[in-house]
DNA sequence: ACGTGATGACTCC
DNA sequence: TGGAGTCCCTCACG
């Protein structure tokens, strides 16, 4: 009786097996699966139902559906009942020659979706080589040179007994890695020979006037085709820092594509695509020493890199000057910021103790900064509005809220609105770049949101909400949409999918492009950015690599 | 208030 | 060559 029982529900699981639950379960059945071919985007979502209608779309329509999981226990056994009914028994009941049929159909679905065609994808995938561009072996891995040691036993001594280093406590990890020392650090090239000078066409390439007109912003089709045509090849990945990608960002210029990335130790490096000096067009220095965790291109200053490292430090790379003078300090524990003026002389910073600062770059030191405190917890984005300046986003740990900078006040400060439906930690929370008009969150309840921030009432609607896994664990650096600055309703996020990849959606929640690339593309692209102007992608990698697509 | 487990990609032996 | 070890303020859950 019990098999038979069995059988029953065995056979009820296979007949349920739709697009969703089977992915699931190619998932689950093992950790290299590939998603099944791509199933198309279902149409009646596309089309906006109602005005003001938030509404829930998956990625390409049924992506993740169930993507926290729990492990059902109801899949296991799928694989081996199918064998089993292939055992075959005398006669066929009703139930039996259903059970068949089922079988039948499932293996046609199988094979509808091309689960070949994606294993020969996949297969492509299993031995990637990194790129070897960009920093070399050897300054990718300083190793520590140590004297070489003799064993006691060797020296024919008698063995001591060995003390117990005390115990390490949590602050004394980071005491290891003290901060820099204040002032104008520098700017010493860390992956060249001692007393390499910069090169000379970094500052002129950094200098180029490329205050080129704004393009008028394409339509949808336009640009979906624009993407279409930026790749990526073998020359487009470097190894631009040693370590995994905190944050990553396009200089403006537009006679090349140069490059900043940080890294997890507070190394900043610049990438010049294609170009001759330092390993491959790398150039590699150290301003930090903890997560270069933000960093931007000054718009007014061209020649500055801002970068922010949980060292607390907040630095200016300034290429004519050479140095990386300090712009904010404190203790530690800096997390994001962004420009406040369009002379890029104020900026709002965030802390992961949940405080905002406002910085004053005209009065030197932290003399004339003001300190709002937000949330109890930690503050983990800002972003100002590209028009009224004066209002920036926060995500806070769980909630998002748009501040006034003029009426901040020391603690307790009224939000001039709030975004809500968030149930876990936001990783991002953008405006968008050319009215503001949207806010972009990222959040660890896997959603994607767009709210409407036209009218900065107390409450902003929701418009949009888009499936997507963000469970990157421990070692990646967690997945943030961020908008294309040159398109307002569209945005780019990397993703855990198989084969790797970086989409970009419309704010309607409708993908519009994957970049993908089974040669050159292989790891998790965390950190991804547009470039203010021209067609190019980046993204970056938990290995220091960064990946551009271009056309 | 802890303690724990999951997660990807690299390096080293 | 492959598999174990490493990752160093993560998050969410129990």
């Amino acid at each position: 009786m019990a098999t038979i029982r069995k059988k029953r529900e065995a056979a009820v699981v296979v007949k349920e097996m739709t697009p969703e639950n089977l992915e699931a379960t190619v998932r689950r059945s093992s950790r290299n699966a590939l998603a099944p071919k791509r199933l198309r985007y279902s149409p009646e979502v596309e089309t906006p139902k109602k005005k003001r209608k938030a509404k829930t779309v998956t990625e390409n329509g049924s992506q993740n559906k169930k993507p926290m999981d729990e492990k059902d226990d109801d899949d296991d056994d799928e694989n081996s009942d199918v064998e089993q009914a292939s055992n075959g028994y005398g006669v066929l009941s009703a139930y039996e020659l259903e059970r068949l049929e089922n079988i039948r159909q499932n293996q046609a679905f199988l094979s509808s979706i091309n689960l070949l065609q994606a294993t020969e994808e996949f297969k492509q995938l299993t031995r990637p080589k990194p790129s070897q561009r960009g920093l070399t072996r050897a300054h990718a891995a300083v190793k520590e040179v140590l004297p070489s040691r003799k064993s006691l036993r060797l020296q024919k001594k008698e063995a001591t007994i060995l003390e117990l280093p005390p115990e390490p406590t949590g602050t004394l990890i980071y005491e290891q890695s003290v901060k820099k020392s204040p002032g104008p650090l520098p700017m010493d090239l860390i992956n060249m020979e001692e007393g390499n000078k910069l090169p000379p066409q970094l500052l002129e390439l950094c200098s180029e006037d490329s205050k080129e007109e704004k393009k008028m912003q394409l339509n949808l089709k336009e640009y979906t085709s624009t993407l279409k045509n930026m790749k990526l090849n073998e020359d487009k990945v470097a190894k631009v820092v040693k370590d995994r990608i905190f944050s990553a960002a396009f200089h403006p210029c537009t006679s090349s594509l140069l490059m900043a990335a940080g890294d997890k130790w507070g190394k900043v490096g610049l990438w010049k695509l294609g170009g001759d000096w330092g390993d491959d067009g790398v150039l590699l220095f150290e301003p930090h020493t903890r997560p270069v965790s933000c960093m931007a291109f000054s718009t007014s200053h061209p020649t500055q890199l801002l970068s922010l490292s949980y060292d607390g430090s907040l630095r200016c790379m300034d290429v004519e000057k050479a140095v990386f003078d300090d712009v904010y300090d404190i203790e530690d524990g800096l997390k994001t910021f962004d420009f406040m003026s369009h002379d890029c002389s104020t900026l709002v910073v965030g802390n992961f103790y949940g405080d905002v600062a406002i910085v004053d770059r005209r009065t030197p030191g932290n003399s004339h900064e003001s300190l709002h405190t937000l949330d109890p917890k930690t503050v983990r984005c800002v972003s100002v509005h590209p028009l009224q300046k004066q209002y920036f986003v926060v995500a806070e740990s769980k909630v998002v809220s748009i501040y006034d900078s003029r009426r901040l006040k020391k603690t307790k400060s009224q939000a001039v609105s709030q975004l809500h439906g968030h149930s876990l930690s936001i990783t991002g929370a953008y405006f968008s770049p050319c009215t503001g008009n949207r806010v972009l969150t990222s959040c660890m309840d896997n959603n994607i949101r767009i709210y409407d921030t036209s009218a900065m009432t107390t409450k902003c609607p929701l418009l949009t909400t888009i499936r997507h896994y963000m469970q990157t664990g421990r070692w990646l650096t967690k997945l943030s949409a961020v908008w294309d600055p040159k398109q307002e309703d569209c945005f780019v996020v990397g993703s855990m999918m198989k084969p790797r990849r970086v989409q970009v959606f419309h704010e309607s929640g409708r993908p519009q492009h994957s970049f993908m690339d089974s040669e050159n593309l292989s790891t998790v692209l965390s950190v991804t950015a547009f470039h203010p102007t021209r067609n190019a992608l980046l993204g970056g990698s938990a290995s220091g690599r960064i990946h551009v697509f271009s056309d």
